[in-house]
DNA sequence: ATACTATGGTCGATATATCAATCATATGAT
DNA sequence: ATCATATGATTGATATATCGACCATAGTAT
């Protein structure tokens, strides 16, 4: 083992994603799915399915909305076209703030 | 080149996390914050800071979670008494559903 | 105009996620 | 009680994410 650095997840990340994986499975059994089923169904094999699950958070954000969706759990906006708008919006404020930021943020309160 | 796979995404995969990854460049940027202070501060590189606010979908949840949350955007709920409320209902819900599941659910519609 | 710096991209190296296969156990149906 | 199978866990192999350093460009302040 030539290094081991293991990455720190602050408390609300990792409940977060907990609950999501929580969320997940519970979804997929109401639906009364097979684990096996709805890793086939999300391109993703039974290992990582189960990860998901547990809310590993080393896990990529694209699987884990991937299965998410699949089961029926949708962020942000119940409806794909309200996400659209939503996204395009997004992409005009960013387009009015400054290109660059100018400041270097010392000691900011990230209270959570 | 041994192999190449590439895994597929959902549309509506793809805009959720396109639009998560902008929120937070737009919320960085409202707090006049250094890409590369935010990265340092969330324990990432800067370039995988890069790739979390492109959108890009294999990363792991748990650091996009961190930096989402250090720039003020939490999932789920605002309070984190309330995350945790409900990670536990989450918990207790599925100590009700059967532990294991029976039903192959042949071509359900998956609709999003 | 000049200097400074934030950003975007690339590259080699390394850590790690993901897969496929497998085994053991527990659960649900008969 | 028996059988079939869903789940949890592990392992070795492979693909890929992530890092650190770097270069180029563009934005900002002076």
């Amino acid at each position: 083992m030539p290094k081991t650095s293991a990455r720190a997840y602050s408390r609300y990340s990792r409940d977060a994603i907990e609950l999501l994986g929580g969320l997940i499975r519970a979804a997929r059994k109401e639906r009364r799915q097979t684990a096996q089923d709805l890793a086939d169904r999300a391109g993703v094999s039974r290992g990582l399915l189960q990860r998901i699950e547990r809310g590993d958070p080393k896990c990529g954000i694209g699987t884990v909305f991937e299965v998410a969706a699949i089961v029926g759990i949708k962020l942000f906006e119940a409806d794909e076209r309200l996400l659209s708008r939503h996204l395009s919006q997004t992409k005009d404020k960013l387009a009015l703030l400054p290109k660059t930021v100018r400041k270097k943020s010392h000691a900011m309160r990230d209270d959570f």
